[in-house]
DNA sequence: ATGAGTGCAAAGGCTTTGCATTAGG
DNA sequence: CCTAATGCAAAGCCTTTGCACTCAT
């Protein structure tokens, strides 16, 4: 068993399936060709998808059995639900499998990927954050920060 | 350097009704019974309100109304969408009135707060997110940060 | 008078749900 | 076999829109 010393730590690709598998397994649920496809397609997009996008990518798929597989896949922590604008959900794989990171939105086109920054910035930021959060009485779990601007394509 | 002061700037409130009025005639809108009621909603709360929330502090709105005057003004540039969880949108002045600001949510009831943190770490930010965003082909416009954690109310 | 603003109800668009069918263990 | 999973279509829910009425200029 390779262990990696990265700080990005991360599921590797060839593990993503049993990673999923297992966390599907944990609350019950089959890991059936429907949601493999869902798993593939958002693992080969590298960044969150909508569901018109994930259906482009999976032959067959009924859009009801794709918002169903989702929420069961976010119930087992495989996928998380991002809001970015007001029109489509996206969906993308948990941390767990990406590791940390954020989004960069394009107010134009709406397209999402996405982005790093260093961790010594996330540190600071979560320390800032958990201070002020503290003050108005939120128990914080985590933070969101997202780039709004102009894509590549739009520009 | 002189000129580093805290850069909350904001429109006191007693000017509020003055500077909506001006931005609304700037598009060709009128500072209407309506308009006044919810901008006097948002300026009361200091925090997000959603439709639901607006609907009760604004007696005889219709909530057709509500939603159109939102428009007017987030085009107007008075008001903002704010976008948290996929459940109802909410809507804050903008930051031209309150001042560069994040949000706090509450995963479980949804509740909405500003938070500020340091204006140091405002720019910082600001610099590496830019300069991740540039590496993508992004140009910045602003950022988004939030603290999503458990409200006082909901610990 | 004359067009903007409003209320009410209907329509839209994304998402969820009911139900009969199919498939995996 | 037996229950979970799926497809299809209908229903839900927030939001937007059409239309007639009202109000301010």
């Amino acid at each position: 068993m390779p262990s990696t010393k990265h700080t990005h730590k991360h599921v590797e690709a060839a593990d993503i399936a049993h990673h999923v598998a297992t966390k599907l397994d944990e609350i019950g649920q089959r890991y059936t060709s429907g949601r493999r496809m869902i798993v593939e397609s958002l693992t080969a997009a590298k960044r969150p998808l909508s569901i018109p996008e994930i259906l482009e990518t999976t032959t067959g798929l009924a859009q009801s059995s794709a918002y169903r597989n989702l929420t069961v896949l976010e119930n087992a922590g495989v996928v998380v639900r991002v809001i970015t604008t007001d029109e489509w959900a996206r969906f993308e794989l948990s941390e767990d499998i990406m590791g940390h990171h954020h989004h960069m939105v394009c107010s134009k086109c709406g397209w999402v990927d996405d982005v790093r920054i260093p961790d010594a910035m996330e540190h600071e930021l979560d320390a800032a954050l958990a201070k002020v959060a503290s003050k108005a009485g939120f128990v914080m779990a985590h933070h969101r920060l997202d780039v709004v601007g102009i894509c590549k394509a739009c520009k």
